[in-house]
DNA sequence: TAATTTAACTTTGCAGCACAAAGTACTTTT
DNA sequence: AAAAGTACTTTGTGCTGCAAAGTTAAATTA
């Protein structure tokens, strides 16, 4: 039997990163003030793993305006949709294997 | 819609404590070796995931001889299935809601 | 019997991470 | 003019993961 954990990936670990790519995953560009508030985080800590995930380049950043007020969104990119759905994948072997 | 990724726990986030409880789910006590042959790390690392697990009493040691050779084995407590499976099942929530 | 090996750790040390709290810059609302 | 909102950045702390090396006691090999 192969070693199972290593398809996991490690830049998913984290609840909070688990929680931004599973809501990007079935939402175009999530604001800023909505990922805050549906994961229930400080801004610095969202921001800091915001910013994680978009160095992967598994998040992509749009900035503009809605009416006056500046707003930030977030969408998956092509990759991180990808490397998350391997993710799931391998955590759902896992689950099978604990069942 | 209330905040999905609470219902994750914290002690199951990183791979390692993943697959030692995966493997302890779906095998009475399973040795130090074997662990350690499965989830392919050093000693040093497994003893500690493995000391965290048992502080939370999620996971109960049994130390013996085989032959003359001393073994140490593991197993999941009642406890540990309980709150390793609420996890699996917020994990399958969050998979859900993102396939 | 001395040296090596095996099993299961413990200790050490470090870099990285999560997180809260506070600070910042700019704008809008009051 | 003051307060509040948006989206951060900075700071600081304490925890984690991990490798590598050291430890203990018994077993095996030379």
């Amino acid at each position: 039997m192969k070693n199972f954990i290593a398809d996991l990936n490690k830049s998913f670990e984290s609840r909070v990163r688990l929680g931004i790519m599973s809501i990007l995953m079935v939402n175009d560009f999530v604001d800023f003030g909505t990922l805050k508030e549906q994961l229930q985080i400080t801004d610095g800590n969202l921001a800091s793993h915001i910013n994680a995930l978009e160095k992967l380049e598994y998040i992509q950043i749009r900035k503009q305006f809605v009416g006056k007020k500046p707003n930030t969104s977030y969408a998956s990119s092509e990759e991180g949709k990808k490397a998350f759905t391997e993710h799931l994948i391998a955590l759902e072997k896992l689950i099978k294997k604990s069942g």
